[in-house]
DNA sequence: CCTAGATATCTTGACATCAAGATACCCACA
DNA sequence: TGTGGGTATCTTGATGTCAAGATATCTAGG
């Protein structure tokens, strides 16, 4: 009787896109067990959605959603706020050839400068510019506060909650 | 002292990228509430991973990513499989540019056909070929064996709640 | 029956990304 | 000191996506 009730409610409005998709993947595949579809499916939806809710976040201040994840790798690093490339693409998940071309673009901005890493001829260091310092704080509150929003159905506890138990499934990842 | 010996655990093996990521953000901007971080870092975070291991799973049955999305988009919809592209491209949010050339690529791979709507001359109708059934049912049970393995750290009772929890945060974005 | 706006799909051109490979440099060890 | 394997960055070519716009068709209201 409780199951009963809680379909119902969700039958109502807790209903989200991915209970229809897990709907008809069961009606389709009953042999199949459903049960991560759950929970990752919602995780790559949610994403895809906040692709689209950061870009206008960060539209305010000039800055797409790429050059964001460079300039706020620097700015998390602290002053002198620099990295080298190959920390660069190991925090924002690209490869080497995609970070080379976000810092040449960067560079063409006045966001970031490139320059001989003295402690080893190999390498780089790239630089926030105090350019690149204002238009990352300023992006990163606009982010803040598009996302305190969106959370805004979560109580506190809950989005601990919700934390804590997205932290392990990271664990595969390390 | 709870709170003492929670950070203790966390800094040994609960510990992730996004806990190192906040850390960094409130060492840097003290005066910022980087609650909504917690939630949705992880959030992208995880998504990024995901694309990887999709790729992987699906790879032993030939099917790429975005060939997946469409290809269980019409699965799902049950016999004859068949969707127009605007239905297609609702599902999977993507742009029709995007569509017309997946199922311009699909067809060519024999997985789709394209056929006239015979109740609207403007539209299309897009239908899964038995050849693109076997090729996602076999990418979708390779997508659920990992992603069985990914969740196997939370118990049953917290997989519901992870997804219970996950549910109100799509409401913005119906 | 006409028309204006809406809808469905496709085309085009720009762009960001990736994989693979090239080049330069570092360092441990013989 | 010379060498071979490892590391750091950049280059190249292919590819998938998007935004904007073109074309054809539908539909409601006059």
């Amino acid at each position: 009787m409780s199951r009963f009730s809680t379909d119902r409610l969700r039958s109502d409005a807790m209903r989200d896109e991915v209970d229809e998709l897990v709907e008809a993947w069961a009606r389709e595949r009953p042999d199949l067990d459903l049960a991560p579809v759950e929970v990752f499916s919602r995780i790559t939806r949610l994403a895809r959605h906040l692709d689209l809710a950061r870009r206008d976040a960060y539209s305010a201040h000039q800055v797409e959603p790429w050059e964001f994840d460079v300039l706020a790798a620097l700015r998390r690093a602290g002053a002198p706020y620099e990295l080298s490339p190959s920390r660069l693409l190991r925090e924002t998940l690209v490869t080497s050839g995609t970070m080379t071309n976000r810092v040449d673009r960067l560079t063409a901005r006045g966001f970031v400068e490139r320059y001989p890493d003295p402690g080893d001829r190999r390498g780089v260091l790239v630089r926030l510019t105090p350019e690149g310092r204002a238009a990352v704080d300023g992006a990163f509150e606009s982010l803040l506060a598009a996302e305190r929003t969106l959370i805004e159905s979560l109580s506190a506890a809950d989005r601990r909650q919700l934390a804590a138990l997205l932290r392990p499934l990271m664990a595969p990842f390390r």
